[in-house]
DNA sequence: ATTAGTAAGGAAGGTCTACTAACAAACATG
DNA sequence: CATGTTTGTTAGTAGACCTTCCTTACTAAT
């Protein structure tokens, strides 16, 4: 069967009626309150970035007037989420105002992070995503059910250590994850067709929210990130290589909510190799020359063993310059203006990103090339549990 | 100056407060005037695609009250955008259902393709893509102000050629285009920061929608050309390459409204030669090596000149693969499950798109590359003027 | 023919949302 | 001290959708 052969689309023989018999996609009914909802997101959106405010402000930034806002806060303070915070410092002419401020410190979110294959990693964090207590849970090799019954104990572990109300729990993990939180497959855990936030939400009795990590970890940039308003795509390096896209607020996901898979994208082949260049390597998805089999953490850590510094900085720098191929594209068909890298930087954030930034530049359009940045990743250590708590902040509140 | 010293987003020495201080994104408010706009456009939606409907129909797909949906439907005829069609012949049970139908062959719209560098080529459309009637105007070498009055007098030539309502106006033109019409830059018109939607639509008195060609053809492709529900990638070539990207039913524009220009990522530089491979040949752009030196029509026109089937077919096919690869990171990252080009069926749709096919499923993920469907535009040769009426249907009527 | 059941479409009334207009409170400034 | 400015609230209005109930018109069964 040729290629050819195989293709879905063609040119019909007759040409198709027009404008009809197409499939409908899912577009959605909006009703008052969905507006009214928006509002309320978007006076809490406000709040988070910009800080404390008088209703007054809230009115000008968002454009809806006075009064609407302060019907939406007290709403906003009776559900707790806000607080008035007294009157306004600074002496300005007219009554003075009173400051109201989201409640992000008084607020807690569980996130978890199931990256590891030997442990989950949780947290309890504010708001603003500072950790206020730790706590992870061992697989033992344990997978399906067994792992999901070690998720819920660590997670009731988690909500038992807050000390303040929580708004709900985020969940980054690997695998392929559909907006409503159910598990496609996550393989390294053993889970298939799993609805892993309903189970979870009706069992812990809170909002529980699920996403691919890396796709979390996007998000966290995002949110947290100070990001500039547009675009971004962050690359994540770890045991394997994962990417999530952020495009107008909102993480991309693709038709079969695969999007970011950008480590098994191919970036040595037999009809590639030259010089100097490695050797096409075997890759777990069964084929060789992912760009994860040179830019993995365990791939990087093997290429630069016992190597001396200027020799490290080689093999990172043609590591490099394999990401920059691969990115090349995607930024010049998104127009993207940011690409950060998550990991660890003493890997990643020297010849490595140097060569890739470079090479992009090299094979994209200038104009396009010279607005890009890529830089490393703003979150720390814990971006992946940051990640998870954005996904909250971004579900629960519709704050991203 | 360094690559890495030009890097805009860096580690801060401390860490930033976080949630504070990010700009803030260009969200609106949201007002139950809008939410109204959005379900009126939810029953045009339907309409277009599904084909005349009753009320209780219409209600059931958008999952609006048919009391909802009656008084939408009355509020669109009365526009006369929607018309009684009498009872549905089938006898079904319970009182017969009157169809209602948007009236696509009782409205036109003129579009206008602004893509070739001697001529702009113009039609007067039915809604549902029917050509009305032609007409050209020859630039003659003009630019600037010249050439956007030779467009004004072309418009109003196929507004005097229309026969029934026009709706509106869209133009598909080379070059960077904001959201809003405001031609950023069209070197091949000599137009810069020109804010062309604004001005034609106060001149002919109609609303004027302009955007990108490539992004246009996109969304054409989207309207018009069956597509799945999903996303979508149009890749046009004509005299240079570009593409045009549909995520979630609306087009990826990118930061700097420069999204799809693909043409000019490298893909042949002077470290890949290898026998049989082409040399890297200069760019119009400046660089040498880009996709467009290769894929555009008088790139392939030249390679193929006087050269045996057998020939022919292996010089397409080695476009084809260049095409791949860079395709294969875009489709990757965004989980692309559709991908058309549009040009010359005689060049494109052979040995060059089944290729790429089997370059970008070589270089993807099983799980993406077996999804994806790579065929020939579903629109003819006039599918540049099909975008462009795509484009009003959309930003007038919301229909996509 | 008659009766029952079903579906379509419309009318009345209620709730929710955000708006405009007007006003009192509280302060800076001349 | 009078004046102007800004804030936040109250009261009233218009829009949008909902639920409920009704009439109309047909099919299916008796």
């Amino acid at each position: 069967m040729s290629a050819t052969e195989t293709t879905r689309s063609s040119r019909p023989g007759a040409p198709a009626l027009r404008g009809v018999g197409r499939a409908l996609r899912p577009t959605a009914k909006v009703l008052p309150e969905h507006a009214r909802a928006h509002n309320r997101a978007l006076v809490l959106q406000h709040l988070f970035h910009q800080g404390p405010s008088s209703r007054a402000d809230l009115a000008r930034a968002t454009g809806l007037t006075r009064v609407t806002v302060s019907d939406l806060v007290s709403v906003l303070i009776a559900e707790g989420l806000v607080a008035e915070l007294g009157v306004r410092p600074e002496g300005r002419v007219g009554k003075p105002a009173t400051l109201v401020g989201m409640r992000t410190e008084d607020l807690q979110v569980v996130a978890v992070d199931l990256a590891d294959d030997a442990s989950l990693r949780g947290a309890v964090m504010t708001l603003t995503g500072v950790v206020v207590a730790r706590r992870t849970a061992a697989l033992d090799g344990r997978t399906g059910d067994d792992a999901v019954a070690v998720l819920e104990d660590l997670c009731r572990d988690l909500l038992a250590a807050a000390d303040r109300p929580v708004v709900g729990v985020g969940i980054g993990s690997p695998g392929v994850i559909d907006s409503t939180g159910f598990v496609v497959e996550a393989p390294n855990r053993g889970w298939y067709d799993l609805p892993l936030a309903e189970h979870l939400t009706t069992r812990l009795g809170l909002p529980v929210h699920v996403a691919n990590d890396a796709n979390t970890h996007a998000l966290g940039e995002y949110t947290y990130g100070g990001a500039p308003g547009d675009g971004l795509m962050v690359v994540t390096v770890g045991q394997g290589v994962g990417a999530g896209i952020v495009l107008d607020g909102s993480l991309v996901r693709g038709r079969a909510d695969a999007a970011g898979e950008i480590g098994h994208v191919t970036v040595v082949d037999d009809r590639d190799v030259r010089a100097g260049d490695p050797q096409p390597r075997p890759c777990a998805c069964g084929r060789a020359g992912c760009l994860e089999t040179l830019l993995s953490l365990p791939a990087l850590r093997r290429a630069t063993a016992g190597t001396t510094p200027e020799e490290s900085d080689a093999v990172l720098a043609s590591v490099g310059r394999k990401l920059g191929l691969a990115l090349a594209p995607v930024v010049s068909a998104l127009n993207l203006a940011e690409v950060r890298l998550s990991g660890p930087a003493e890997l990643l954030d020297g010849a490595l990103r140097a060569e890739a930034l470079a090479t992009v530049r090299a094979r994209t359009m200038p104009l396009l090339g010279q607005d890009l940045a890529l830089g490393m990743s703003s979150l720390d250590e814990d971006g992946a549990l940051s990640g998870a708590a954005a996904l909250v902040l971004s579900g629960q509140l519709g704050v991203t």
